[in-house]
DNA sequence: CTGAAAGCGCTTACAG
DNA sequence: CTGAAAGCGCTTACAG
């Protein structure tokens, strides 16, 4: 004799293999349609018994309701959609547990998706994501044109976009203060003696690296620095591109006695090329990392929180989703520096 | 005049907004509905004139198709489900996004949930996806009994369980090669001359805290060394846990001269202690972590390949669903052993 | 090349 | 307390 086929093959199989529905366990309890629709989702109306023969059948046909019709009727599909960069980089894990947490509250899944940073891969994924109806959009841009989705938030999507602002549409977003927190990230170098102070940064696309660039430039300007060109390099944070660049920054004849990271892709590989330095130099860094405070020295960092940017722009989207009318709004989440000693190292002069 | 409202309200509003469907776009084309169907989906047989004329009335309607009706008829969800421990631990991360590209390859989208380790939330998780009919399942378990999948598995749902196996039931499952891993790791340490050597790991009930355990015991049966009962301990990965679970087996009359780290939770509370201490302790961890190796000394791991783990898994997966008959296995991937320091340094004693 | 009818598995609105 | 009919927005199977 073959071994039991692990599932149902053939004629009867195709589709959703082949399931028990609802018609299915009211033939067997031999109970009207709208009967088993009832105990399935606990409506009242029905007898003890009638309910006690219904979920028989139930058990006897291993009945499952399938939401994927239900939703079809009910017209709320009780998803919401989280298009980011990538789940694979250590800011997005927290974020998206955080937005996974408040959709659980409001009895909703969360579908991810990861962009690669992709403006295409965006919006394939974000319209994908509406065209299963998703309740609600949750978006961490990769592209700046998001008129696409305009006709998606009129027809009711509700729409919150994170870690960078939506670009030529007027939408809610959540942002951290990239500004602000660069500006005194700067500013702390600037008061440990600093005024050689490099920048290294994402891609001046992308808006969290342009912002913290402007307040690395206005920290400069509050000390009355001017800003040499080979202090600032903004490009691919890959380890090649980035180790060039701090390469060239610590040497020459005037080299840094600084540096600010731009984001926490730069971080880890300005930290190797620090540690080959025969001087020492002082660093601030963008975004905080595991373990920072077990280094030598500690990492000083200006950290974001990524849990709270996820949390507040769900509890955004849900609000949207209640029907209270708002108006599009900007929401800046502070930044925190926390100093563990490579900020506060003097000028190696 | 009041300001524009974000999206429509009403009445008209209570299903998916107000959308047109494709009936709607019929009726404005002048055609029938499965004309419009053709169009929508690419297929042959409609003149070019008759297209654009359903594409006129697409556009100017700004339809998009319900892919949620549709995959009620079809019966294929084109969605996978992943349910994980925590999307917030950075091991989950790169898995996620391995299971998510191997996804987008076959064209399906994958709904991520969290058990927070808790098993009914894990069953719950499970079977909320099943009622939404996910074609496919991947499940990081949480608890130790699956039997509640089984009528799902029997009705089709493909499924494969990853980083512990299933319990109670015959499933495919993807592993790092928990034991040998540990085993190496450990015979590492005493390739270096350590006899009292420390186990702190998670919780036994879980499959590779236990694993890892009975890697560590036979390596040290290798080496002809008995196991003393205050070396080895396994709970809860909180720090206050960790750090009384390593700060006991580091003091006292004979304490150990090395430490085997459990897992990555594990790590980053023995670094701290470690540090603390006045002698060199050495220190072999399981799971990677970034910076490692920036560490004084380097962090001495046995990785595992999150990412390899989560793309073997979703291969897998996806071929269950080509339909061909396949017994369950268990996958055991390898681990590597990554020397940086901390391995290698002789007992202090 | 084109389209009317039936049906996917539910819920809604209604009548008994 | 119970259930038959209509409909959600598509695709399937078929006929012209």
């Amino acid at each position: 004799m073959p071994e039991t086929p692990r599932r149902a093959v053939g004629i009867a199989a195709n589709r959703y293999g082949n399931r028990p529905t609802m018609k299915d366990v009211a033939a067997r309890a031999g109970v009207g349609l709208k009967t088993v629709s009832r105990v399935v989702n606990g409506e009242p109306g029905v007898t003890p018994e009638t309910e006690r023969r219904v979920q028989e059948a139930i058990d006897a046909l291993g009945f499952r309701r399938n939401d994927s019709a239900r939703v079809l009727r009910k017209g709320r599909t009780a998803t919401v959609g989280l298009v980011l960069e990538d789940l694979a980089d250590p800011f997005y894990g927290p974020l998206s547990r955080a937005v996974e947490e408040v959709a659980r509250a409001h009895g909703a899944l969360l579908i991810n998706g990861s962009s690669a940073e992709d403006p295409d891969r965006e919006q394939e994924l974000a319209l994908a994501l509406c065209a299963r109806r998703v309740d609600g959009l949750v978006v961490i841009p990769a592209g700046d044109d998001h008129r696409y989705l305009e006709p998606e938030i009129r027809a009711g999507v509700a729409t919150v976009f994170v870690d960078r602002p939506a670009g030529r549409i007027d939408a809610d977003c959540v942002l951290s203060d990239n500004f602000g927190g660069a500006r005194a990230g700067v500013a702390h170098l600037v008061a440990h003696g600093h005024r050689r102070i490099g920048f290294i940064g994402d891609m001046p696309r992308i808006h969290t690296a342009a912002e913290r660039l402007r307040g690395y430039r206005a920290a400069m300007e509050d000390a009355g620095i001017a800003v040499e060109d080979a202090w600032t390099s903004l490009g691919a944070t890959d380890p090649w591109r980035v180790r060039r660049a701090a390469e060239q920054m610590l040497s020459g004849p005037s080299p840094v006695t600084a540096v600010f990271s731009g984001n926490n892709r730069v971080t880890v590989t300005v930290i190797r090329v620090l540690a080959e330095q025969s001087r020492a130099v002082a660093l601030v860094a963008f975004d905080d990392l595991e373990l920072a405070d077990l280094l030598q020295p500690g990492v000083t960092v200006v950290a974001q929180d990524a849990a709270a940017i996820g949390r507040t722009a769900a509890d955004r989207l849900f609000r949207q989703l209640d029907g209270t009318q708002i108006a599009p709004e900007r929401i800046e989440l502070p930044t925190r520096l926390i100093t563990r000693g490579s900020g506060e190292l003097p000028p190696a002069d």
